[in-house]
DNA sequence: TGCGCTTAGTGTAAAAAGTACAGAATTGAC
DNA sequence: GTCAATTCTGTACTTTTTACACTAAGCGCA
């Protein structure tokens, strides 16, 4: 039992939380299992890492042989590993997620469109999922949420072209609650991370919003000089109307 | 090699960066390695984890047969995977920090001061140490310095009554930066999550300071009802001055 | 006992950031 | 040309952050 070879006898796989904003919603892509364990469940698409594989890689690969996309935002997030999670054995499993441009990737036009499809976050995190799969899945929109309000991630979930307005309403998707529009415009366009493409929307049956682009460069300097992208989390009156609900129920 | 039984062949450990703090300095314990690979480089504490024991168990466990503290805070950080890095075969490891207060333990005292050791971390970062382990090492303190300004984990490195200035210390020796005083005392104080003991420094040759305790429960209070401890990494001087040398040199 | 050394402890004014809030402008559809 | 839908914009107020320097208290020693 303390022979080192003993040890040698686990596995280790990715699963990969692809998040997707499509019509103000954040999304998730999920497979439905098609042999047991867990047979006819959503689940997170994940693989075993191959014995000569990096884990970054294996989670690219994951990636890439569901959507076809390659050089994705990807970040590591945590490590599960309760000796029971799998059935099969000792399986530790290391969660990432990915951000992908929606558009880039429809299962709809793919052969699998029965078994990959989208769902909406909040509804996966209430629907009962493959192995630990929903611990996996609040623990990484957890830290999506996290990092959104500290990092300017979300721009990896918009096409290349977005309104104020969509920007918003990633933000007011991922953070559960709703902005200030002037306040939310006048915080990004102070930042200065934004080009104004003097274009518009079209085919609006409305006023056209111009459309913005990210402007990776400059954000990359500006955090080499100690720049800090930051938002708050919710009005202060949302704050206090929690509060208050709180301070009701207790 | 599609086999599953192929996959069952690799290991995994955790690895421990256990963090103190004393004389103004934040440190790190690390062991003398007796035997190859690596033998008498310092590394990490750490050991492959048991077939059937969980991942923080093992990190527990570790941080036990080394100090013999145990209910000690603990966090997983991140997994490191890469193919090569262990001699031995395919092992990632789970690396996760810990924060003890330093009086508790002291490798001085132990038979095995000759090989266990508190390294100032800056030092240990210039160092080359086992394995991957400075890369391990820089991860962690970077996990520790955001979270220390996220959420009241700097009280675990303290003793149970600490002076202001002793909390200051730690701050600034975490976030490597130096804070202003007034500020400092004045923010913390706002937040009332400090306890005045009502009792004095003893046998220093000034003015003794007043000891406080942090309030545990208040804080887990505020906590759920939404409170966000949080504290700013610099002054702004500092990141004026910091700019202004990005500036010349680049 | 008092002087010197060392660190503790305290307040305020100015600047910056965050917050609340409403109405006019633009386009497409009919 | 009027309606419906959405874009877009500014200001006054509140709160937080920042910069900054002197007095208070205890110890040690002459």
């Amino acid at each position: 039992m303390n022979e080192v070879s003993n040890f040698f006898k686990s596995a280790f796989s990715v699963d990969n939380i692809i998040f997707g904003f499509d019509e103000g919603d954040l999304k998730v892509l999920l497979i439905k299992r098609g042999q047991a364990p867990f047979k006819g469940l959503w689940a997170l698409p994940g693989d075993l890492v191959y014995p000569n594989e990096d884990l970054e890689t294996a989670a690219n690969r994951v990636l890439d042989e569901l959507t076809g996309l390659e050089n994705v935002y990807l970040e590591q997030v945590r490590t599960f590993g309760a000796v029971d999670r799998h059935p099969l054995g000792r399986v530790i499993t290391i969660a990432y997620y990915s951000l992908i441009k929606i558009a880039d990737f429809s299962p709809h036009a793919s052969s699998f469109a029965q078994t990959v499809k989208w769902h909406n976050v909040s509804q996966a995190q209430k629907t009962k999922l493959a192995f630990d799969h929903n611990i996996i899945l609040n623990t990484c929109f957890n830290a999506l949420k996290q990092k959104v309000r500290v990092r300017p991630v979300g721009f990896e979930l918009l096409p290349p072209k977005f309104t104020l307005t969509e920007l918003q309403h990633l933000y007011e998707a991922i953070l559960r609650t709703k902005l200030d529009k002037r306040n939310f415009r006048k915080k990004i366009l102070s930042m200065n991370l934004l080009i104004d493409r003097n274009e518009l929307q079209e085919g609006v049956p409305h006023r056209p919003a111009k459309l913005y682009q990210f402007d990776k460069e400059r954000y990359q300097q500006l955090e080499a000089e100690g720049f800090n992208f930051e938002l708050k989390e919710s009005t202060k009156k949302e704050r206090r109307k929690k509060l208050a609900e709180l301070m009701d129920n207790g």
